[in-house]
DNA sequence: TATTATACAAACATGAACGAATGTAAACTA
DNA sequence: TAGTTTACATTCGTTCATGTTTGTATAATA
């Protein structure tokens, strides 16, 4: 076989990951073999073998690789300037739906989390590392909902701790309901509208 | 062997559901194997394949025999006559999370849907069947809004379907939460105080 | 009471999936 | 330019889960 670069094996690499992806989303982590997604990659489960421990190592490297690049994107919004506190927020929730609905990597990979994976043995740490970056952003926009009562911008005297899991809990539940609504009719297509009258809800 | 009676034959048959229970919390799903199952419920896994065609089948039954009395529940709470419309979503929400509190098997079934199978194949129909559970609870919960709203218990001018949607998504959201907070520090012992401050929202 | 259907157990056959071991050609390095 | 390492491919033996088949003792039934 030819032997390569550097640069072409993280392109193998990459490949791999793709290939994980498309075959964890069409038949669950468990049932994907190294032999699918080897076939998917166009190598043989050698070369998987080569780049990754095992399954759970391609799956972690597939989560941060999309989970990493969003936690900070919603960091920016929650804290972007031009915008006061409430719409920080608003912004961040609706921005994560436009990305989820402009990338399909992102989608299926979210998808591939919520219904497609099942949480035990090697995959159980990774609920805790979702419990982690759940409590950051909530955190986030707990700091958002205090800006927002310091600019009195609140319509109710709820403590912004309580503003900021309730917005977090109906966040989580629409993304899972976005997620199994896979043709769209029942929440997709208005999850945007969804956000608005959530965030409405708390404005003054 | 010795040939059972039909009462026994039912109960054999609820040991297998029992044992699937266990069986599929600590190894997943899919991990899960027939033999595990019989092992568990003290039969060989003969006796499985007498009683369900597969796994998936067996999987379906141990769901219907909990979410439907579930759902029964909810609608209950939701028209109770002693209460007003507001009370009776917040008493809905409580009383679910009491049961989950309270059941062993529910709380097991409900970790087992949500972070322990993989709805791939046989299983993705089972999508469907929640998403219409949620539609349906979603249609109760906008009906006690709208009682609400003309009993004039509302602080908001937002559409009782909005609110009801607002109320699914942040309840649903909970239970991910409730479920995935296995040690119960994060989410568990404050979820009736958040289910009171999401309904204290919206009261007058 | 003879027969049939039931409720399983036990054995078998098949087909993955895994991990490891080995092979190899090209790229790097001194 | 010889040796070493890299980046894979190929092969192999083993285990494991599944579905089916066969066997059998008993309950139901006519």
């Amino acid at each position: 076989m030819v032997r390569k670069t550097k640069e072409d094996a993280q392109q193998t690499r990459q490949r791999i990951i793709d290939a994980a992806r498309e075959v964890f989303l069409s038949r669950g982590v468990s049932r994907s073999t190294l032999e699918h997604i080897a076939a998917q990659a166009g190598v043989t489960r050698g070369a998987i073998y080569w780049h990754f421990k095992n399954k759970a190592e391609i799956f972690h490297a597939m989560r941060e690789q999309v989970f990493l690049p969003l936690i900070d994107r919603m960091d920016d919004t929650l804290t972007e300037e031009s915008n006061d506190a409430i719409t920080q927020i608003e912004n961040s929730l609706c921005d994560t739906v436009h990305q989820l609905n402009q990338n399909t990597e992102m989608r299926q990979i979210y998808e591939i989390m919520m219904i497609k994976c099942e949480y035990v043995d090697e995959f159980s740490t990774v609920l805790q590392q979702i419990l982690q970056n759940c409590s950051s952003i909530t955190e986030k926009m707990q700091s958002a909902y205090e800006r927002a009562q310091a600019q009195q911008l609140l319509g109710t005297s709820q403590s912004p701790r309580a503003l900021a899991l309730d917005t977090h809990l109906f966040f989580s539940g629409l993304l899972h309901m976005w997620v199994k609504d896979a043709d769209g009719s029942r929440f997709r297509f208005q999850a945007i509208e969804l956000i608005k009258s959530h965030i409405h809800l708390r404005r003054k």
